[in-house]
RNA sequence: GCCCCCGUAGCUCAGUGGAUAGAGCAACGGUUUCCUAAACCGCAGGUCGCAGGUUCGAGUCCUGCCGGGGGCGCCA
């Protein structure tokens, strides 16, 4: 039952909610019992369709028809509809009425969180996302784990939970001895320089060079990686600079992206080498683990290798090394034993799947993630450039995400210029930064995460279309219309809708708790990518039919209200998904 | 060989077991003394990879194929 707890609040403001609510328990009494859903959808046909009379006339034996129509002669909607229509099987068309709808807009207007309630069961939820390598450039495969995180970070707070993010960092292993000793090679200030100005991928590729052509390089990087994992007091200081190094990059380009990642999500590698051994030993005491080929392994059932034998799970290796599975393992442990987590995503590639998988089933199978506890994988695709293959520079390496960013902001830039010369320089740069960054994040979000996406800048950056430009753009036209409106000392009241794009606009904006609540159960934010581009166009449909400033009186009031109200749950879904919405562009 | 993911309009993508599968872009045809035309309206465009099955009802669920991508024991 505890895991049948709803992420998001059920919406008090919402119609189809509403109605939802108020057939629940009917529906569930002319049954004779048991949950039923009274299956309310957004319909083509009206206002919202009520398909559950079908399915529940199948499980009662009786006429849907019949049912559909009992349901109606109820009276249970007649407060909220203005028209319920059975049809075809056993459909039930209802249109809201318009009391309904304006007082719940004026309601929703008056409600700083646009209708989205607070969990009151809120969770703890451990979000471990974007997990960059120490001494590595940053590229588009981190841009992906670190932007899909982001979001669901901040869609998870909004809802009312308590969010843990965990950036699990690649600071430990084999590497880095090669690393310390490559860094004591160059001589610590000839490191900060290049590491600290972002150039980590000639450090990594001059140490690894070096590996692979001198011997004497190997043994002293080999003899490095003993005294690192044995605490060795220098060894530490030097593993420390290199670590404070990355991190410190990595924050910059954190802060260029504008993702909420800080130090103290720092949550690396390194951190949980303590804890393996006892990883290993409640392992041990449970009875899972057995030897296989000199290795300590766990055999979780239905994975098969190759050869069709069990595959497992390798927690130590050979030569006594523990790897990432005992470490993911260490980290369920301290996930739900130190920070009391009910729910953990990992937002890492579809590739990692079949690991994740038999982590999680070891940790099941050790009674690590008790009852109302569950992990999920929150899988995504690659990125590609348009000749369909993973995206490359022109020279064939992957693409530093710095870089990447940077032409994004540029390309604003000069699309800015061209569109609207009267901003200022730094007004221009401000602007250009948000439609930039928005536009990358934008083009990852937007899509399904699970699947792969073609990068594309002249796609990503139209100001027409499914794209963050678009979104942003309707934001700034409301804001312009407040900024006149304001020197003619008219100010938004009572919503009341009367024209059918701004009943269509009006209905749109109340379903707003329920695209945060789709994207958020199924971890998916191009759901609410779609909710909010389908209310830019609803937006624009109703600017194009409803002069606002050239009416009088209450119209101009109400309707200001809906322009008000719809430039907030713009900003404020741009802003779920770590896009920022500027006032002019 | 086994396992996982993907396959929807020319292109990029939505689509919660529900009615006639929808957007955007591109193309075509319109709308401009009008609040930001960076817009809107219209028209066209489909064997939902293929074949079975479950169901009152399948793009959606199940099985098998085809095509693309990925994974399959001591790196992370």
């Amino acid at each position: 039952m505890s895991n049948k707890r709803p992420l998001v609040e059920t919406s008090l403001t919402d119609p189809i909610a509403l109605v939802s609510a108020r057939l629940g328990p009917w529906l569930s009494q002319r049954a004779g019992g048991g949950d039923i859903d009274a299956v309310v959808r957004p319909s083509d046909h009206a206002d919202a369709q009520i398909n559950g009379a079908l399915p529940l006339a199948k499980q009662l034996g009786c006429n849907p028809r019949d049912l559909a129509t009992e349901i109606v002669d109820s009276g249970q909607l007649a407060d909220l509809c203005s028209e319920t229509e059975v049809a075809g099987p056993g459909f039930i068309n209802v249109t809201f009425s318009n009391s309904v709808i304006n007082s719940l807009l004026t309601e929703v207007a008056n409600d700083e969180h646009l209708g989205l309630r607070q969990a009151s069961n809120a969770r703890t939820v451990v979000v471990d996302y974007s997990a960059p390598n120490v001494a590595k450039e940053m590229h588009v495969g981190h841009l992906r784990s670190t932007v899909i995180g982001d979001a669901l970070v901040r869609m998870y707070t909004a809802a009312g939970h308590r969010v843990i993010r965990e950036n699990h960092i690649g600071d430990w292993g084999r590497p880095f001895g090669m690393l310390i000793e490559h860094l004591l090679d160059l001589g610590e200030e000839v490191a900060a320089s290049g590491l600290g100005q972002g150039d980590l991928d000639s450090f990594y590729k001059a140490a690894n060079a070096k590996f692979s052509e001198s011997e004497e390089f190997q043994e002293r990087s080999r003899q490095r990686v003993v005294l690192l994992q044995g605490g060795d007091e220098e060894t530490h200081v030097l593993w420390n600079r290199l670590v404070a190094m990355s991190t410190e990059y990595f924050n910059t380009v954190y802060e260029q992206l504008g993702v909420l990642l800080v130090d103290d999500d720092l949550m690396g590698e390194s951190k949980y080498q303590p804890l393996m051994p006892e990883t290993l030993a409640r392992l041990e005491a449970s009875g899972l683990m057995s030897e296989s080929e000199g290795a300590k392994v766990v055999f979780p059932p239905g994975f098969t290798n190759r050869d069709g034998d069990p595959l497992p799970l390798i927690v130590q290796a050979r030569t006594g090394g523990f790897n990432y599975a005992t470490s993911d393992l260490a980290c369920v442990i301290d996930r739900v034993e130190r920070l009391h987590a009910d729910l953990m995503l990992y937002v890492i590639g579809a590739p990692q799947q079949q690991h994740l998988e038999m982590v999680f089933a070891v940790a099941n199978m050790a009674g690590w993630m008790p009852d109302g506890v569950s992990a999920i994988h929150v899988a995504f695709g690659n990125v590609l450039g348009d000749d369909k293959k993973m995206l490359r520079s022109r020279s064939g390496e992957s693409v530093k995400l710095v870089d990447l960013l940077s032409e994004a902001v540029e390309r604003a830039a000069s699309a800015v210029e061209e569109k609207n010369p009267s901003l200022s320089d730094s007004e221009r740069a401000d602007v250009a930064q948000m439609i930039g960054i928005g536009a990358v994040k934008y083009a990852d979000l937007s899509t399904d995460r699970v699947r792969d996406y073609v990068f594309d800048w002249d796609r990503m950056l139209a100001f027409d279309g499914n794209t963050s430009p678009y979104l942003q753009y309707a934001h700034a036209r409301i804001r312009s219309i407040f900024r006149r409106a304001a020197d003619d000392q008219v100010s938004a009241g009572a919503i009341a809708v009367h024209e059918a794009a701004e009943r269509a606009l009006g209905l749109r904006l109340l379903s707003y708790p329920a695209a945060v609540a789709d994207a958020l159960e199924s971890n998916s934010p191009h759901r609410l990518c779609t909710y909010l581009f389908e209310l830019a166009q609803l937006f624009t449909a109703f600017y194009e039919h409803c002069p606002v400033m050239k009416s009088e009186g209450d119209i101009r009031a109400s309707r200001l209200a809906l322009c008000d109200l719809t430039a907030r749950t713009l900003s404020a879904g741009l802003d779920l998904l770590g896009i920022d919405a500027p006032e002019q562009m």
